[in-house]
RNA sequence: GGUCCCAUCGUCUAGGGGUUUAGGACACCGCCCUUUCACGGCGGCGGCAGGGGUUCGAAUCCCCUUGGGACUACCA
């Protein structure tokens, strides 16, 4: 058997922001693609005109891009086997749903909504099993006729076997079996000229030449339909290949809305950097068979095969996101950092819009100050406050004195290090620390008991960069302050 | 309810009949480094859902139970 290209597609719905699940999801194909140097498609699936969101198509592209998947084939690239939105293949599905009546394969069900939905009542109190009746399959011409010119819309159905079996194989599970009594009449054209995403999936799939289908494994108890649909056109059917769903991080139910950020855009602004996110998204449900954890996009495609997928589904913890991201956090250059770090500065009112350049380049002075000790760019503007802020609120006298220490030592520690820093020319970190430890030292005081209040006076906070460097990096004119400030508050 | 999928530390996972006292990572705890915090280093805690088979031998194969999940639309 000759290798055929690889071609797959990511194919969602317009309906919301690009989900969690849906990016890797589009990850997984697109790693399948790039690996068999085949070609990853974008099929944007709205054919559902009720459930049309119009933000929702420039979220999923800009998403995917943000995350650097990009598409070969698709919106705003186009290709060779466009349209690549279903909603401009109507006809195209239209012909093939009226062929499939023509050859006895689907009829046309004029039942109204109301008689389905009675239908569907009266299985559910009768514990039968529920689907569609068949009422409309049997259906004389004259009958199909009068109800056309009667101004009924009908919908087109499938004819399905009412017995046999079919076997449905995915690449990864394996074959599992589906008894065709327990598959129903689905629709496959609805009655406003629209396909089911039954329908159009399989024709799409089909025409754009499709070699492996990966999708969320909600789509299991579907595919035998799909598998039909390939049967009655005489197509063969792609590689499926079903994906195991995101659970709620306590492991007990679909993730949703409920359990916080869902979608790529949330994690985006909640600070985390798409190369941490992949990363997260790609370890979610494949191993590389070593123990080798980071991956950049172009590490995965060597590594990647779809054998290493995992089939049981995942509780989408997030602690060990936020672990990645402080580790990609960590690998960057300062000023590339301070790229990353910019708008959520900006958007705190730290930074102005636009940011002039030498508050940039002070901005990227800070960086190594900080990067060990933020896993968020969210977390950047706190741990940046009192640099790039004039004026702090004076500390609260307890948090000045430390635990070991007397409001009246902590002032003396304070007037004695503004004493001796006034003297500094030079605000540098060797000088710095050669003056306060020789205060402490003059003053018979471990280097912690003048080294915390000074910290806290010039910071607010007891948890900070090594002093010296953040003395440093404030200037002389602003630490001094500080100081002055702080003994007032324990003076009072 | 019916059909289908899944089942190793709290979480993500390695393992595919003997190489396993079940390995790694996150989280958690302790120690070290140290001016605080963090980073880093070292160590610790912690698991094969239960029951039956098959086999000389099972986390690994089979069955049942239990648990979790998906689907059950003119939604995808």
């Amino acid at each position: 058997m000759k290798k055929e290209k690889v071609r797959v597609r990511f194919a969602p719905s317009p309906t919301g922001f690009l989900h969690i699940g849906g990016a890797r999801t589009a990850l997984y194909n697109w790693l399948q693609a790039k690996k068999n140097g085949g070609s990853f498609l974008l099929r944007i699936e709205d054919t559902d005109r009720t459930r049309f969101v119009p933000e929702a198509l420039d979220d999923i592209t800009a998403s995917l891009k943000w995350l650097g998947l990009e598409w070969d084939e698709g919106p705003l690239v186009g290709g060779p086997v466009g349209p690549y939105f279903q909603s401009e293949r109507l006809e195209l599905y239209k012909k093939l749903a009226q062929q499939l009546v023509e050859e006895g394969k689907a009829y046309y069900c004029f039942c109204t909504t109301e008689r389905l939905q009675e239908l569907r009542k009266a299985q559910e109190q009768g514990k039968a099993a529920p689907g569609y009746d068949r009422c409309c399959r049997t259906l004389t011409p004259d009958q199909i006729r009068e109800a056309f010119a009667a101004g009924k819309m009908p919908v087109i159905r499938f004819k399905m076997p009412e017995q046999g079996e079919i076997k449905v194989v995915d690449a990864l599970r394996g074959e599992m079996r589906f008894d065709l009594s327990t598959l129903d009449d689905f629709v496959l054209l609805k009655s406003d000229g629209y396909p089911t995403y039954h329908l159009a999936n399989v024709i799409d799939d089909h025409f754009m030449e499709i070699s492996h289908v990966m999708r969320g494994d909600e789509w299991i108890v579907s595919t035998p339909k799909h598998i039909m649909l390939y049967q009655s056109f005489g197509w063969k059917p792609p590689v499926f290949i079903h994906l195991p769903v995101f659970l709620a991080p306590d492991g007990k139910g679909k993730l949703s809305k409920r359990h916080g950020a869902t979608s790529v855009r949330d994690y985006k602004d909640k600070g985390y950097l798409p190369e941490a996110l992949v990363n997260f998204l790609l370890l979610l449900g494949w191993h590389p068979g070593d123990d080798r954890e980071f991956f950049t996009l172009e590490e995965a495609v060597e590594a990647f095969s779809i054998e290493r997928l995992n089939t049981s589904p995942v509780a989408l913890s997030l602690e060990k996101l936020d672990w990645f991201n402080g580790m990609y956090l960590r690998k960057l250059d300062p000023r590339e950092l301070a790229i990353r770090c910019l708008p959520f500065l900006q958007k705190e009112g730290l930074l102005p819009t636009p940011c002039p350049p030498e508050r940039f380049e002070y901005l990227v002075s800070l960086i190594p100050l900080i990067q060990e000790r933020i896993n968020l760019l969210t977390e950047a503007g706190p741990a940046l406050q009192y640099f790039l802020e004039d004026e702090i609120s004076p500390p609260a006298a307890d948090l000045l004195v430390p635990k070991k220490s007397t409001p009246e030592e902590v002032v003396t520690a304070l007037q004695s290090a503004l004493a001796a820093l006034k003297e500094v020319e030079e605000f540098t970190e060797g000088i710095l620390e050669e003056t306060l430890r020789g205060v402490a030292t003059a003053l018979g005081m471990k280097a912690g008991q003048v080294f915390m209040p000074i910290r806290v006076a010039v910071t607010g906070s007891t948890a900070t960069p090594g002093l010296f460097e953040l003395l440093a990096a404030i200037g002389k004119e602003r630490v001094l302050a500080r100081i002055e400030q702080a003994i007032k508050v324990l003076k009072k």
